[in-house]
DNA sequence: ATACATGCAAACAATTTGCATATTA
DNA sequence: TAATATGCAAATTGTTTGCATGTAT
């Protein structure tokens, strides 16, 4: 999901894009993985007129429920991305720089059979470490 | 691990065995699945003295250092359950109770060719639900 | 115009800290 | 006894809420 696609999703839910909502689209799309709440608020002081926390939550929150954000915890913090579920995939995270990379494995075909009489509900795989870029530095 | 062997890893490491720290290991053994520090307060409270939440705290993370516990994120809320990691394994976990049983599967193997240049430092595979019992219930 | 969004301030919850006291090895 | 654990109270952090005002549709 991108920015444009985003605002689409809120209007066509009935919610307002408005400025604030986009500059935090904007944040998350130029990020291209897993950030904060406090990131999103250190950048909307650094870059924007600023904003509180408490609509900084209300909208990762909306966000979410809409599907327009996925959330993981890393080091111990709630983190958030765009969310994109075009297709089902998995991540790579650098605990370092929160960037994602896809990963084309899945293992819940192998997981299904032996879990028959339970109810699948969700799943995690998930990967962390360094990326290259933060490797070297 | 059981209560034991977290009980003999706590003294070789140089921690005292108190009285609270066995009762939280009797708790976590007994429990058989991921809780929360609620749920450890609670216990403790009802079948013991009581016990302080800085004293929870403390040593949910002492044990999550030294290796007793392991921890996950579980209907937003952070769960510690008893470590083993005497073989490598993953969890169904159910979302009701908390229980979790073993999956035979990890996919790391078919994953560390496609990050050849990336560093894994860990990974995490979980798939989430309702076990039998709770499915009925 | 009107429904939804925001900021403010305050409430709330979860977790942590300093320090005095109690307890284990 | 000497080192570590605990409880208490208070501080800190993260997150949420009510309400008045502002803003997008």
């Amino acid at each position: 999901m991108n920015r444009d696609e985003a605002i689409d999703l809120l209007k066509q839910k009935g919610y307002k894009a408005t400025g604030k909502r986009k500059d935090i689209l904007w944040f998350f799309e130029e990020a291209d993985g897993y950030r904060t709440a406090k990131d999103l608020t250190r950048f909307m002081e650094n870059n924007y007129e600023g904003i509180s926390y408490d609509t900084i939550y209300r909208n990762l929150h909306l966000y979410h429920d809409v599907g327009i954000l996925e959330a993981t915890e890393l080091n111990g913090e709630k983190h958030f991305r765009m969310n994109c579920t075009k297709h089902h995939h998995h991540h790579f995270i650098c605990k370092d720089c929160g960037k994602t990379k896809e990963i084309a494995v899945c293992p819940m075909d192998d997981v299904i059979n032996a879990l028959s009489n339970y109810t699948i509900e969700d799943h995690k795989f998930e990967v962390y470490g360094l990326c290259p870029a933060c490797k070297t530095a």
